[in-house]
DNA sequence: CCTCCATATTGACAATGTTAATTTCGCGGC
DNA sequence: GCCGCGAAATTAACATTGTCAATATGGAGG
């Protein structure tokens, strides 16, 4: 399953595609923290260091296999929100895709959302990939209400983060079984929360919203 | 700073405790994911095998950790839920101390609803704290609306969940660097998202509410 | 055919988690 | 007041890991 490649390149015939296919394998298998690069090296068929001609160390190896785990991530939000007709509906299939993934994948989730991240965000494929998830999710926070306030100069709308710490909310307590997730699956979870949440402009009347809206008490 | 305990219990005076200590130090400075079980023995001042008699692993060590950072945790909200004067300003101040947390002390957050819990869950003393912090959301969001619904027979209320997942997707974002958390700090970015989410009872007329409510497409 | 250089390998080093065998030392019974 | 018992700590060892330096290899271009 490993000599059928083509040997387009040098030596080996592309490793480095092989190692993030075996790196990614083994992250969905046993977890983010359980991959050795060693065993990523076993599994492709080369030996201990071979990795190093192509990534500079470990963290580089996992960077570009959450790259590719972005890559993936934003194209099951983008064939799901493309299915729905109504702005409110795409919205809505975004976060019940964004909750599924993470369920479904909960290994690569962790990883991509990982401190792995935070500490490789230098890689550019890396955060490139991640930007253009949160995209969609913007995108689709400004439709809804009607035409929006001119696109604040580089702070994202309050909206939209709304909206993303919903469902990254959601997602993160469901893979780290805070939260049980039914056996009709984790869309039935997520519906029951958004059906009791509205995100929207903020309201004119400031006194009498029904919840989560006090000023702080000044301590 | 090591030898002025009281040997009260045995040989050390009691190792176990100054484990936890040395192990909450080294969390706190460099991540959960860089605390080595020798370097903890090595900062409580005793040698590479001493921590196995108190502690099965290092996750078990580290499950303490987490309970403790869970009974500090605890701590803050109920000191910040009680300086509230209505229902609505405590699920607020809930929140904000809730984000302030995960800000303030990232690394110990991270642990606390890290991969480790879920491994150790089975360390009662851990999931009890866990739960404890847990309880205090869920009574606060019963609370605006006056009248509950009886009490589920086991399955939380959707709109503590909703109000779970918000608070602790904040939290995640800001601690993994996916949110910039503003000059004026986090307790500002949680009032600007805060503003514009409104959490309550399933309304009345499903067609017409302003976002993420929509049935899902059944693709 | 021969050389060059990217690619791979071998061997080594330090650090880690964990266990087995051994030592130490305070406490309760003679 | 001595003594041994057992909990608690130490030493030594093992397998595994990330990473580097030195070396080998083999395909492409002259």
């Amino acid at each position: 399953m490993k000599r059928t490649k083509r040997r387009t390149t040098y030596h080996h015939g592309d490793l480095r595609r092989t190692l993030i296919g075996a790196a990614l394998a083994a992250v969905e298998r046993h977890g983010p923290d359980a991959v050795s690069l060693r065993g990523v090296a076993r599994d492709a068929g080369v030996s201990q260091a071979a990795p190093y001609n192509h990534f500079a160390d470990k963290d580089a190896l996992l960077a570009a296999v959450a790259a590719e785990g972005f890559r993936r991530f934003a194209d099951v939000l983008a064939r799901d929100a493309a299915a729905a007709r109504s702005p409110q509906a795409r919205l809505a299939a975004l976060g019940r895709a964004y909750v599924a993934f993470a369920h479904g994948h909960a290994a690569m989730f962790r990883l991509m959302f990982g401190p792995a991240l935070a500490r490789a965000a230098k890689d550019s494929e890396l955060a490139q990939a991640a930007k253009a998830s949160y995209a969609m999710l913007q995108g689709a926070t400004g439709g809804p209400t009607g035409a929006v306030a001119p696109p604040a100069h580089d702070a994202p709308p309050a909206e939209a983060l709304a909206a993303w710490a919903l469902v990254h909310g959601l997602a993160t307590l469901v893979i780290d079984g805070q939260i049980a997730v039914p056996d009709s699956g984790p869309g039935a979870l997520f519906d029951a929360v958004i059906a009791r949440t509205r995100i929207g402009p903020v309201p004119e009347t400031p006194r009498g919203a029904s919840a989560l809206s006090e000023p702080p008490p000044r301590a």
